[in-house]
DNA sequence: ATCAATCACTTGCCTAGGCAAGTAACCGTA
DNA sequence: TACGGTTACTTGCCTAGGCAAGTGATTGAT
């Protein structure tokens, strides 16, 4: 790896490391949310109903449905959401942000999103945040295309290319 | 906050949840490290003597001393490292990489950097990695700037809604 | 209609890591 | 030289979350 990608890599690592910590602490600080847990509740109150199938909340949130299952059992245990069964299909389950949940997600998103333009937005110009939104699309796409990368020796079936 | 903003930010967002896992993902699976564990080696390798300050280390990774610490003793435990105390100071620890650890960073390293290149650079431009270096600093920076932000008013919220 | 897959979670077990309370080494002052 | 303060970790306790083995609901093939 070049010299010049090693630092590219070096200031993105970085980031990637001090950027959720400095969410993570102002979010827990004021509201007493991780990042994650503010996210689920903001996917919610913008969804239809405020209602969402954890399989699709889990997609949104990047997150596996493990780690989805117990975080929406932390916000049930606070009042915010609610599971039900979903009456068309009782494999799926929908989590729904209660009325104290909306309040909650109103309460938190300003400072959240204050800290959010001040670390990100404010640091930047307009076009290096256009810039910003293309590449981390593009990382992303890239992800996606290789979820799991296999080894050279680890050959397994790829069935579904 | 405006919708391209907000846009651009949930982009950056899903970058920060994936990028993170896969990096995790395919260092474990092919050298039983995570991605801090890995940052921690290769510093290591690269510094004078294979030495490093514990301390100056959790600077160089982000990291609290506290996490650190844990992660110098999973490591000791694998043979990659060792502690000696500071001859200069004792209240400093020094973390020295073993030859088997040198031998650990080199195995594991090319494959790591070949997801990197995979994931990061190959998917940008000359020009969007440079740009990619300049807003990863800009951001860090303003992280270090506002390291905890308080807010106008902060209110906890009551215990119970 | 039956029963074997499959799907959408859930949960037990285990590790990583945060916070705060230690502990040991060193420094500054008298 | 004594000793309170600071520095550099270390560690006990607790929560978050990964993996893999469940569980219940539904679908599909016979």
């Amino acid at each position: 790896m070049s010299a010049e990608r090693l630092e590219v890599w070096a200031s993105l690592a970085t980031l990637l490391e001090r950027l959720p910590t400095a969410l993570d602490a102002q979010l827990q600080r004021d509201s007493g949310l991780t990042h994650f847990e503010h996210g689920v509740l903001y996917a919610l109150d913008s969804a239809p109903e405020r209602t969402l199938r954890l399989s699709t909340l889990a997609g949104y949130a990047s997150s596996t449905l493990s780690r989805l299952s117990r975080a929406i059992t932390r916000l049930e245990a606070k009042g915010w959401v609610h599971r039900i069964i979903d009456p068309a299909d009782g494999r799926f389950t929908l989590a729904v942000l209660t009325n104290e949940g909306h309040v909650k997600v109103t309460q938190s998103t300003p400072g959240h999103h204050a800290l959010v333009d001040r670390l990100v937005f404010d640091a930047l110009t307009a076009s290096q945040i256009r810039q910003l939104g293309v590449i981390s699309r593009s990382i992303s796409e890239a992800i996606d295309t290789a979820p799991v990368w296999t080894p050279p020796s680890a050959k397994v079936d790829p069935p579904t290319l």
